[in-house]
RNA sequence: UGGGGCGUAGCCAAGCGGUAAGGCAGCGGUUUUUGGUACCGCCAUUCCCAGGUUCGAAUCCUGGCGCCCCAG
């Protein structure tokens, strides 16, 4: 068995690697190559391309898929650039801007990872003869004693991506590979990078929404939805009216900063309300959540959701990606909705937001599913 | 226009003769493949105005101006 599990020697073995023009994904393909395998190297076109050139920290676009493409060619791979922009729109880009409309805080990568590259590319990657498609995230998938595949977090808990990848289906993982995820971090990353002197090893990071520029998405759903955001009340929990927003779309849960309102002590959005176009702030202490219902549930864990039922199922669960995994119970209402108590409250869940469910507390843990938090009714 | 009180940064506020605390807001940064959080840094040469006393005034005195309260 070859390095990515399939039984034939590399040189057999043809992989597409979703290259986004980064240091990540440029890695993973030159290793292969390295290795011997057939790689065939593959980029999204997902946005304007004027719009991103130059941006520092972007994917998917302008000066990316060039880099991408200098990166096949010094390592001798076939190249294709592949044009989702009208998908990308529709799939990340418009149901980005409705939910922050609706009052939520959307997680567009999860939706572009779902939507587009683990579904359109997955296809393309058949389409091209592939036997795997690999990817560069900092994520873990292992065939489990059943034969079917797991998915646990990186090796690098600092740069775990798992968070924005629950969504991925047991499918899909039977094809995808990580390479990166087992035993790199970062700085090992890029020190390879420079080893196989690609020329993208010290490009920055990626980070923000890919397709927002210098982090206005708020200009970004005014254009896309033009007298779509409405200004409002910023209102105490105590009834207090405090002062006025240019829109809910400008806020989230947890949020502190840009509220305009000074008071005895901080004030945190405790709450978004699109109907009313309120936004209702308070002190910290309010902005704990114990009891999170989640929706559109994701499910890859051993046991059925059916078979868990209300009955519960310790698990550990993230709301946000860059905190580590916290102690609850899950309970399913249905195959697609449960609702996770809390042992320790969190602060900050946006309805919106992604909750993802972990079989225990640990740094390798498994990823058991996950779903999107769900306004609650009363609660707070 | 009788009596009392108060005017310090965008907001709240300490200071009571020795050279402008603090909180909130704001700005900048660090962290971050979402939004945030958290953390770090910055933010009144000047205290409503004009004079005066003093080596020295936001602090004391005088006079304006502006608010607020109680009276009639």
């Amino acid at each position: 068995m070859n390095s990515l599990g399939i039984e034939r020697e590399p040189e057999k073995t043809r992989v597409v690697v979703a290259m986004s023009g980064g240091v990540d994904s440029s890695v993973v393909a030159a290793l292969l190559k390295k290795e011997g395998y057939d790689v065939v190297g593959i980029t999204l076109q997902l946005y304007d391309h004027g719009a991103a050139v130059h941006r520092k920290g972007s994917c998917c676009a302008g000066q990316d898929i060039y880099d991408a493409r200098r990166v096949a060619d010094a390592i001798h791979i076939p190249h294709y650039v592949l044009n989702y922009e009208d998908r990308f729109r529709k799939e990340v880009i418009d149901r980005f801007a409705e939910s922050y409309l609706n009052g939520e805080t959307p997680i567009p990568c999860v939706e572009c990872n779902r939507a587009i590259k683990f579904r359109d590319m997955l296809d393309t990657a058949r389409e091209l003869q592939a036997d795997v498609l690999a990817t560069g995230h900092y994520v873990c998938s292992r065939r489990l004693a059943d034969g079917s595949w797991g998915l646990f977090r990186a090796a690098d808990p600092e740069r775990d991506q798992s968070y924005f990848l629950y969504a991925t289906t047991p499918e899909q993982l039977a094809m995808l590979r990580f390479p990166l995820g087992e035993n790199r971090n970062k700085e090992e990353t890029r020190a390879l990078a420079r080893e196989l002197g690609l020329s993208v090893a010290d490009k920055a990071d990626s980070q923000d929404i890919c397709f927002v520029p210098r982090g206005r998405y708020a200009e970004i759903i005014e254009h896309l939805k033009p007298g779509a955001v409405h200004k409002g009340k910023i209102v105490h929990l105590d009834g207090r009216v405090l002062g006025e927003h240019d829109g809910v779309i400008h806020f989230t849960v947890g949020q502190r900063r840009g509220l305009r309102v000074s008071c005895a002590e901080p004030l945190y959005v405790c709450r978004l309300n699109a109907d009313t176009a309120e936004v209702i702030v308070g002190p910290k202490e309010a902005l704990g959540t114990l009891t999170i219902p989640v929706g559109d549930i994701c499910w890859l864990g051993p046991q059925r959701p059916e078979d868990i039922g209300d009955e519960g199922l310790e698990v550990a669960v993230r709301v946000r990606s860059t905190r580590p995994p916290k102690p609850g119970t899950v309970r399913f209402q249905g195959p697609d909705r449960c609702c996770v108590e809390l042992r320790q409250p969190e602060e900050g869940v946006s309805p919106g937001q992604a909750c993802v469910i972990y079989d225990s507390t640990d740094s390798r843990a498994r990823v058991l599913g996950g779903g999107v938090i769900q306004r609650c009714g009363l609660a707070h």
